[in-house]
DNA sequence: TTGAAAGCGCTAACAA
DNA sequence: TTGTTAGCGCTTTCAA
């Protein structure tokens, strides 16, 4: 049996809220006992039970993240910065997976509630309305992460996506492209679908280009995969476009892949952008020119604010994060 | 104020005792007694508490995971892995990353301890001898993954380094390579280091080729960058290798990104094969042919045994995986 | 079928 | 400076 704050105080010869004030710092003992105490608690190996103090405090110490896919780099980029302010904030972070489920999503957020979790980050992840009024209903904070609620006042943290999508356009525009296409993700996504559509046309249309239909290809999603799909479609498409503007740094990869297999050379045959700027960007073949988020930053800001409000009460506002073009290797420029 | 058993059982005029037994399925009352708490509950909103629960039950669903980097795709597959199996068995994942430090790993592993998590995985880090010495002093179920104890009997889940490096260089001899080099990590790691090292001479001389030392570069770890740097060392050494066989798929990508930049391709100049066949080496231009490690599957295993373990005393046994060799594009075969 | 009461390990108010 | 005690929200005997 592991030992507790009673054994503790048992073989030291004094009370328990004694031990329990020299464990928490507090005053209100003498340097001897506390010197007496320590060493028992060495030699018992005595660690406090953070359950039982979570109960007393009504306070868990931990935050709940919640993504759609954990595994993926986008989601790593992110965690890496949650954790890192968390960690330095003595905070742990419990990790959830909701496979854009909406019933997992659910499922998940109310373990996390029934564990106490002292605030929720929900990230990229479409707010569903019931999802929504889970979060406004429970008394945890929440911030969301490269997402919005459209009818429900929850603070988030993202970039201007139809602007950054606008700016990705633009530079294509810049560099002396005329026909450019793009790989959307999903309409059905307000945030990282549409929206970005928009940013496109929007270029487009101020450059005053025509936009074309059939150059907006829209897949299931934001991965590799769909990136080799839309690679496909985009071959078909009669247009003579010398520029692909993809909504996911893994659709950029997937058009990459599928162009290198098709004997297309990028840039020269073909130039592409990205959205994201994950480490993959950097690593591919040729480097990827991107519109860059401040994933980790936004995490990192995230458990901040949300640390700021749990111990000050500071308010939760929502907060828009630049974006910036990165150069690199994948636009030829006229 | 959150609502607690005690509401439910006022508003529903019956003793805690019964409220808890419906929110448990035990039996021990009434169907219209069940049907009027569930009512009730539903009426409030009320949600059990896990931590209140958790003090009592001494349990908490809880499994702590361990990673020196949480946000690199090694870590990602793994961890999806963990979390799909933890969630089909309830429990949730706290997660931590060391950073690679010694002093984060024990704090980490101790927050894990007061937090009372019902076991831990231990991802992919050496294992120091303090480290040994927490994890087999703490009565919380530990499983290793991709590392293990020299000099504990720790159990563990992964792949047989040596083994599979062999086979890599081998599959290389096979295709017709003479002179292979290797970018290997840091030495210091007894487990992805030098037992890959092992490996590689251990094929060269069962094929009767010489092992050459400066053909084995040794990097500081298993990054991208770390195959950047490989790459220039690899330039300069005089030796004629057609083939690299790289510890990491990420070294890999380092490679094969330098030489782009060199004007070197692959794989007609130089062929590379990697190590882990992470989500990376399918995205690759060329495709990268790796040898595969299963593990998301051996995240799932992980949890999969520590639940058996928990809940019904079952032993935890060390695994060794098998890998394989996943052939794409990334080797030229004479 | 139900309830009263003890207690999980700890903190905090109050007393001494 | 120290101890006693109540109680956090729940489960689990034991008794009714």
């Amino acid at each position: 049996m592991k030992p507790t704050i009673k054994d503790v105080a048992q073989k030291a010869n004094v009370s328990i809220a004694t031990v329990s004030r020299i464990l928490n710092n507090e005053k209100g003992y003498g340097e001897e006992t506390r010197k007496k105490v320590l060493s028992v608690i060495r030699e018992l190996g005595y660690q406090p039970n953070a359950v039982a103090r979570g109960l007393i405090n009504k306070k868990t110490q931990s935050i709940g993240v919640v993504f759609p896919y954990v595994s993926n780099m986008y989601s790593g980029e992110v965690l890496s910065g949650i954790e890192e302010a968390a960690y330095k904030s003595d905070f742990s972070v419990v990790i959830c997976n909701t496979d854009g489920q909406q019933e997992r999503t659910l499922r998940n957020l109310k373990m996390l509630a029934e564990k106490q979790v002292d605030c929720i980050i929900f990230v990229s992840e479409m707010v569903s309305e019931e999802t929504a009024k889970f979060l406004l209903n429970t008394s945890i904070p929440v911030l969301l992460i490269s997402t919005k609620s459209e009818m429900y006042p929850l603070p988030y943290i993202k970039t201007d996506d139809q602007f950054a999508a606008f700016s990705a356009v633009n530079y294509l525009i810049q560099s002396g492209h005329r026909d450019i296409a793009m790989l959307a993700g999903p309409i059905s996504d307000p945030i990282a679908g549409s929206t970005r559509i928009k940013g496109y046309t929007q270029a487009l249309t101020s450059a005053g280009f025509p936009v074309k239909e059939e150059n907006i290809i829209k897949v299931n999603g934001f991965s590799f995969e769909d990136g080799l799909e839309g690679y496909e479609i985009l071959k078909n498409v009669k247009s003579q476009c010398t520029a692909v503007f993809a909504a996911s740094d893994e659709i950029a990869l997937g058009v990459i892949s599928a162009a290198y297999q098709n004997h297309v050379s990028i840039p020269e045959e073909l130039s592409i952008i990205g959205y994201d700027n994950l480490k993959l960007a950097e690593m591919a073949v040729p480097p990827l020119t991107t519109v860059a988020q401040p994933l980790k930053e936004m995490g990192k800001m995230a458990v901040e604010m949300l640390c700021d409000h749990i111990q000050s009460g500071k308010e939760l506002n929502s907060i828009i994060m630049p974006h910036k073009i990165v150069e690199r290797q994948s636009v030829k420029r006229y």
